[in-house]
DNA sequence: TCGACATTTCGACAGCTATCGAATTGATTA
DNA sequence: TAATCAATTCGATAGCTGTCGAAATGTCGA
């Protein structure tokens, strides 16, 4: 886990009661990468359609590609802060971070906006 | 130019009204693609920030970049349907096509409202 | 018409990344 | 304890992509 995201990280878990927490450049831009890729896309939105966590046999009937290619998609949206990752014995769920999500989606609406003032 | 984009293109531009236009998942994926690069999404806020049509030249002396590399990347934004390019002589100016970014953007936050109707 | 300038195209290349099969690890159960 | 199963790691590979210098293209002005 890089340094970036480790510290992101931890100001967004203490600061839980901001429904919307500022993104700094570096982390919107690891989070659009993280973003790229068709696969992963279908599968956050897959996470975050799920009223309950999703687990992997689930993630993997919907999409069309090996175990080994799903751990590798997960690894890499959990890297990015995108989801939380919950183990349960030989099981894992998928959850998404709402709030990272949020300020992603809040971040990118500011960006639309250039009168309003930015930092 | 790929059909999707041009199709979508097409799509958005004959509804000029509407506030927000629905993406297709096809067009999400793109657009997110395209932004996946560093320079790329730094390049965008620029043009976004920016009151009137961002010329080369100060698109160059935002990133330190080759001409060669930012005309790659410009290319790229507008296959995404991302930015308007209009050539004036010798010279081409940058704008957000603002109503795509809307429509990002609300699509984004749409997805994680997974309680919402959605297709 | 030529030179200057802005921008694009072209070709090459290095690095990145998605993907997979096989091996490994870890949890569970009989 | 061994077998089964879920998930991860590892190594390899093919394809993708950002980047650049050089060449090319197009516009403008003298």
């Amino acid at each position: 886990m890089n340094p970036m995201v480790a510290s992101s990280e931890s100001a967004v878990e203490t600061a839980p009661v901001a429904k919307t927490v500022q993104l700094s450049r570096a982390r919107r831009a690891a989070i659009l990468k993280a973003l790229a890729d068709p696969h992963r896309l279908k599968l956050l939105e897959r996470i975050a359609a799920s009223t309950c966590p999703l687990g992997c046999a689930e993630a993997l009937s919907t999409l069309a590609i090996s175990p080994a290619t799903l751990s590798h998609h997960i690894k890499e949206l959990e890297a990015a802060g995108l989801v939380h990752v919950e183990r349960a014995g030989k099981f894992i769920h998928l959850s998404l971070r709402t709030e990272v999500w949020s300020a992603l989606v809040a971040s990118l609406a500011a960006l639309g906006q250039p009168r309003s003032t930015r930092r």
